[in-house]
This record gives C-alpha cells, sequence and structure tokens, in this order.
DNA sequence: GACGGAAACTAACCTGCATCATGCGTTTAG
DNA sequence: CTAAACGCATGATGCAGGTTAGTTTCCGTC
C-alpha cells in the first residue's frame, strides 16, 4: 500500500501494478518523525531517499537572519528528495511539518532499479521533473503576484495536489499548517497572512480555520491566483478550476 | 566542438570522450533565432530539445496582463529543455533573449542513448536536477531577498555560470541583457532595477554598462546577496566568492 | 478550573518599491 | 536626415506589506 499514491494520475507516468511491487521491494525502513524536525541538511552527502506516506515535509533555504523559504512542500504519495539519487548531496534542507512517517529507499536500490526497470526509472526522472515544474509555478507567484494571489494560488495548489493525491474532495481538505508556514511559502510575514486570510473570508472565497481549508468559490479563487493547473501534469484536470490563459 | 560547455566542470558529471560524441552525433540541425524570438509554447507537445550553442535564451511565465515572469535562463553550454523529454508537453514559454543559435537533438535519439548509454542518461537527468536547484535558488531570491540583494544575487549567479562555462574569468563578462530583463528576472520593475544599479555602483560594489558586467567587491557583492555557490554543483568553485554559512 | 504556551488575530506606524511622468542619448527605419 | 523607438536615468507621490507590540482564543495538562 506504501506506493499507492505515488504519481497517482500523473499524466502519462502512473506505475504500472509490478512497478510498485518493485518499489515497495525496494523500502528498506519504515520511521516515523516528530513534528517540525529536521531530516536533511544541505550539503550532506545522502545514501537514500523517502517515500512520504503519511504527514507534511518541507524542503527550505534559510537566510542570514535565520529566516526561511520554503521552496518546496511534500504531501503523501510524493517521492522526498530523489534528486538526491542523482545529485548525491542536497543543496537545500529537508524537515518535517506535521509528525510524519516515511518509507526509507536505499540509492542502492535505485540503482539495481535502473538495471532492471529501465521504464520506471523515466518515471522517477519525471517525478523529479514535476517537483521543478512547482518550483516554476512557486517563481510566478513570489514574482509576479500580490499577497492574496499568493495566498489564494498556494491554497488552489494544494487543494489540486491533494485531489489528486486523494485528499480532498476537490472544495474541502485537511492542512495542517500554521500561518507562519504559510509566510515562509508564500515570502510574506506573519501578520500579512492573517491579513490575506481575513480578507479571503470577508470575499467568501475561501475559509481556514482549525486545520480545515474550505474553499467557497473554486472559480473564484483561481482567478485571483490566476491559476492554472496544467504544470501539475494530473491525467484529468477537469473537475479543477483554473483561469483560461487567452490562445 | 558543439558538446565543449554542456556540464563542463559539474560535480561527478562531466561527460567522457565517447559521451560527447555520442551527443553530438545525435544533433538533427543547427540553427539561428534572432532576438527576443519565441521557440516553444506552452502546452505544445515537443519532439525535440535543444542544446544552446551562442547566446541567452529565457523560459517564463506569463500573467494575464501581459507581464512576464523568468524562471530561468540560459547561456551556452546549457540543455534547453531537457525537461521536455520525460514530460512531454512544456509548462512554461521558451523565449530568445539575443541572437541564439541552438543544435537540435530530437527526442528519438535521446531514447537511443537511454538504450545504448545508461550512465550517460544519468547525467542528462543531473542536468535536469541543476535547473532544478537553481529554480530553488531563484525561489529564495524572490522570497527572501529585498531588490538589491536580488539583483546581486542573480550577478554573482551569473558570473558563477559563465565562469563555469569558460565565459568570465571570475570578475568581468560580457552579459548582453537590458535592465528590463533584469527586471522579469528579479520580479521587479525597470525603473526600480535602475535605482538598484546605480547604488551597487555608488557602493563600489558593480558596474553594469554596455553589456559588460564587472564586480569590483567580489565579496561584498555576495554578501549583499547571501549568495554561495554550492547549488551550481560546480567542480572546483574555490575561485568564486560566498557567504560562508554558518553550520 | 487554573495555568502555560501556541496560534490566531488586531492596531498604529513606517518604508521599500510601484506608479506616473519627463528628459536625454543612441540606435533603427523610412 | 529626420522621426520614431528604445534603453537609461531621475523626480514626485502613494500604497502594499513590513515592523512592533500587543490582545484573544484555543489548547493540553496538572
Amino acid at each position: 500500500m506504501f506506493t499507492e499514491r505515488f504519481l497517482r494520475d500523473k499524466r502519462g507516468a502512473s506505475l504500472e501494478v509490478n512497478e510498485r511491487a518493485r518499489i515497495e521491494g525496494a523500502i528498506s525502513e519504515v520511521k516515523t518523525f516528530g513534528p517540525r524536525k529536521i531530516v536533511a541538511r544541505a550539503g550532506e552527502p545522502l545514501t537514500d531517499s523517502t517515500l512520504l506516506l503519511e504527514g507534511i515535509m518541507s524542503r527550505y533555504l534559510d537566510d542570514r537572519n535565520g529566516l526561511r523559504q520554503l521552496v518546496a512542500i511534500h504531501f503523501p504519495g510524493d517521492f522526498l528528495d530523489l534528486h538526491a539519487f542523482p545529485l548525491k548531496v542536497l543543496d537545500h534542507d529537508v524537515a518535517t511539518l506535521t509528525t510524519a512517517t516515511v518509507a526509507t529507499v536505499p540509492h542502492a536500490e535505485i540503482e539495481a532499479i535502473a538495471d532492471e526497470m529501465p521504464q520506471l526509472i523515466r518515471k522517477l526522472w519525471f517525478a523529479t521533473l514535476l517537483d521543478a515544474a512547482i518550483h516554476r509555478a512557486w517563481l510566478f507567484r513570489l514574482g509576479r503576484l500580490d499577497a492574496t494571489g499568493r495566498v489564494a494560488h498556494f491554497l488552489c495548489e494544494t487543494n489540486a495536489r491533494l485531489f489528486s493525491a486523494g485528499l480532498s474532495d476537490g472544495r474541502r481538505f485537511a492542512l495542517a499548517l500554521t500561518q507562519a508556514d504559510l509566510a515562509e511559502i508564500c515570502g510574506l510575514t506573519t501578520v500579512h497572512v492573517n491579513r490575506v486570510m481575513r480578507q479571503l473570508r470577508e470575499e467568501q472565497l475561501c475559509l481556514f480555520r482549525s486545520s480545515l481549508v474550505e474553499i467557497l468559490d473554486p472559480a473564484g479563487l483561481a482567478a485571483r491566483a490566476q491559476f492554472d493547473p496544467a504544470y501539475l501534469y494530473i491525467d484529468d484536470d477537469s473537475q479543477l478550476p483554473s483561469v483560461q490563459r487567452p490562445k
């Protein structure tokens, strides 16, 4: 069951039964980390990658003053730092946000998979490029959207990703993040995230209370965020609202 | 000579002679585009990737108002949109900034390389992940640095990348970009980029006139930018100044 | 049911960057 | 040879979001 969500419904890259079996066979260990624990540090050589089974994890860079900029957030089904397999060394830190359970896959096993199942390696490559595509959307978010747009964009993206993983019904989902976490994701202060959340509430676009997100007006929120889910490469994204980009 | 700069001096991923030969043999065409020409559009299925031989190219997302956010900039030696090989469809546009000459490599050829030389495919994977690492540094730039820091960070990064490609001596390099290009890279307005450039000039950190960048105080500029070149995975980066991150 | 600690929320003030506007030198086109 | 277009430069003004300094609510736990 460990690989149930990995690459689920991803265009042309969903796993076959035997591929899932091969990855599950490669798992050396399953372990659980407490909330807000650092799992890997920039510069450390890594010998295995991890598949996130439960909880939320993050990848981040920190600046001189101890502030952080999250560069990625991961939900169940994401293969954390498959990047470390070709790169061998990480350029960022990895930490849990909530309590998180992960399955460890040694790089030696991935090496073996490369020999046995070249098609599966191609899918792992795909998974890392999906991360890169998400990075690009985050760049757009930080470079071109105002504070409200940024938060709205993040919520749209998260809804889409959790929907594809089977963890959102398309409008409501559990999200155990604090406003401070949103601030580190969106490049804002917690104070301003709070103002933005109030605004989204007042405009009847979205609610976020006690770890539950409820999107009241999916189309309106997507418009505010200039959100188009194409970059997530989800097989059937017809249920996800987006802005139509003028052709 | 086409692959001279590709993955040059990259930690553990530099090409062997036979690997370079194999890629050069895969080139189907060499062509030149004029400045500011769109080469590929988001959503189009692609059947080949291109190796940039000369000039500067960019990848970008545009927002509703026609403004753009650059998500990557490419110099000679970069393999443009190798991403498109596993993903098949792009999530962003690709355009030239200056006149640019590229070599076209059909995906079918890369497919063949995958069978013949699995180690080389690993290096192509590495190249795409290097792009992703640069995306992350750009996220840090947009999320956590002020205007001056952003421009300084970009100039440090560009110096390091061109140095590794043999196109900078570590302090001076040609860069045929306008202040408007810098603005699209750094998420600023051209007006403010202009003020930032004046400030860098007045602080004796860096000059940028008539397409020539001259870094007067490499250590000072790196400090202003909180720049650490580790994410570029350059073999010997000892000649590149950086901030020491506190361990 | 009282205490302590996080997270959520609020308000008052301040500033960095956007916006709007204008001029000037240099290249390109007719 | 002139006009238009572009890139660079600079000034004036306004506002989004940062900063500082709280208060309130919601927990778990003793």
